[in-house]
RNA sequence: GGUGGAGUGGCCGAGAGGCGAGGCAACGGACUGCAAAUCCGUGUACACGGGUUCAAAUCCCGUCUCCACCUCCA
């Protein structure tokens, strides 16, 4: 990616805002240590191919990381791969297959969909079960502090003692007495039925493979245990943006942030959470079964389309899905591409940061205000199309630095790398150019010679087969629309 | 029961006291041989009932409906 030298960082550094949860406002971003952010992105429990919705949060921290590098800062951003799970087990088990082998095939998927939607890969992504000593020495460091004991049912089990940490329910500002009873949970051996797992004593059905010796026994390491350990490693004590879908608020991230303050971490300045995708106004979700799969949803719609979709919206805005919606997306991004097309735009075009509308540079700001963003990218292509029929060349060349540097932003630069695959294959495209154009000259003979039928014969076949040809003052152009 | 959020024009989707974000669709016009693309124009939108205010979609009170979380979940 090319960031320019002189990219208005130092302007935009000081204005990030970020909406804080507990404050119900926006405040400013200040890093610990600019110009390096940290972030840590719970990532996904590997069991199933990822759906769209779980693809949303990636594209969110994805559009995240790309402003805030755009700005000036460095941010390592690590997103965590959950591979220690019992639906992992129970899954892999009807297969035949271990445990190991379904997860790593679920993150494999994973990756793929990241690819299909342009999102660049973390620049970390560790595996719960390769933490297993840290979280064995969090958990006795808890233990060693106070806040965790270990069951007194001979379970083997290790819990977080939340009466005794006062802040417990601060983050998701819910007060442990008020919370449902759950008579459902098996309270034994715990002090506080909201007490919950740090290590979870091995049972006689667990694959030997997922247990290991602790102090307590054998077992393995609790859900909300594995993201303290993991962010903590690799991004320090204290760090600057904790995120994640607002399902995980509570339990998980409440957890977190408990384990992580009571064994004296600073842990995570800001939380950002970001709203769902729902289906027929209901939260999409594996166990609803309404689930919509990205790279059946890659065949139909350009993936450009689908990302566009995903970050149009604000990210705390819950989100409805649906194939009209998609469509609009893809008719969206035929008005970009077209301009991109029309003003010359090529993988060699120069550009940078400094070409960005200030007011595209404040709606990301303003808490990644993508909306608004989007209504500058649509009105500097209007401004582009005006320039574009007046034959303003210089004009259209400014537009098209600033569409350009948007869209970088937004990562839907269909000239970048990431994108650079879904084009196809060169040969076959420039031999598909080539068959074009003959027929194109043939219909611009039929029109020398004013032959209207000829020529919108040879248009209706062309459009018939896929190909949209657009005629301009300046020539021909076809695209396959 | 607790916590948080939502209800905006045909549709999607922003905003959050005054001047109609943006997009899609539709209709009219310009351009075109005709189209396509593009541009110009066209909309008395803010769940309901009260209240505050010179001014309310936005603030206050009440009501209804919906969603999420409190259990594995982006």
């Amino acid at each position: 990616m090319n960031r320019g030298t002189g990219h208005p960082g130092r302007l935009t550094r000081m204005t990030f805002q970020l909406y804080d949860e507990q404050l119900g406002r926006v405040v400013p971003f200040e890093p610990i240590n600019p110009p390096e952010v940290s972030i840590y992105s719970c990532g996904l429990t590997v069991q199933s191919a990822p759906h769209l919705g779980h693809l949303r949060k990636e594209v969110v921290s994805d559009v995240l990381k790309r402003w805030l590098g755009a700005s000036g800062y460095q941010v390592k951003l690590v997103i965590n791969i959950t591979d220690i799970n019992e639906k992992i087990e129970t899954k892999a088990r009807t297969r035949n297959i271990e445990w190991f082998q379904l997860a790593y095939e679920v993150e494999l998927d994973l990756h793929q969909a990241r690819r299909v939607l342009g999102i660049m890969p973390p620049d970390y992504e560790p595996r719960a079960s390769g933490h297993i000593s840290e979280q064995i020495a969090l958990v006795a460091r808890l233990i060693e502090r106070g806040y965790a004991y270990a069951a007194s049912d001979g379970s083997g089990d290790v819990y977080f003692d939340v009466r005794r940490w006062s802040e417990y329910g601060q983050l998701s500002n819910q007060s442990i007495d008020a919370m449902l009873d759950g008579e459902e949970i098996d309270t034994r051996g715990k002090h506080d039925a909201h007490d919950f797992t740090l290590w979870k004593g091995a049972k006689s059905s667990d694959p030997p493979t997922a247990i290991w010796p602790s102090p307590w026994g054998q077992g393995r390491p609790g859900w909300h245990l594995e993201c303290s350990v993991m962010a903590v490693k690799y991004l320090g004590d204290t760090f600057d943006i904790h995120s994640g879908g607002l399902d995980l608020k509570f339990p998980h991230h409440e957890n977190e942030q408990a384990q992580a303050h009571a064994a004296g971490y600073g842990f995570a300045r800001h939380w950002m959470h970001n709203a769902f995708l729902t289906q027929a106004g209901e939260k999409m979700s594996k166990s609803l079964g309404n689930t919509a799969s990205v790279t059946e949803l890659a065949r139909v719609y350009p993936p450009r389309a689908l990302r566009l979709y995903l970050i149009a919206p604000h990210y705390r805005s819950i989100v409805g899905f649906s194939d009209d919606a998609l469509v609009e997306a893809t008719t969206q991004l035929e008005r970009i591409d077209g301009f991109l097309a029309r003003a010359g735009a090529a993988a060699a075009t120069e550009f940078n940061f400094d070409a960005l509308p200030t007011a595209f540079v404040a709606a990301m700001n303003s808490d990644l205000g993508t909306p608004a963003a989007f209504a500058v990218l649509f009105d500097t292509l209007k401004a582009g199309n005006k320039a574009l029929d007046a034959q303003d060349t210089v004009s259209v060349a400014t537009a098209l630095r600033a569409v350009r540097a948007m869209l970088q932003v937004l990562g839907l630069d269909p000239y970048a790398p990431e994108w650079a695959e879904s084009g196809g294959n060169s040969e076959l495209n420039v031999l598909l150019d080539t068959l074009i154009r003959l027929m194109l000259e043939q219909r611009a003979a039929a029109r020398e010679r004013k032959d209207w039928s000829a020529a919108d014969a040879i248009r209706d076949q062309l459009i018939a087969s896929g190909v949209k040809v657009e005629d301009s003052p300046t020539g021909v152009r076809w695209s396959i629309g």
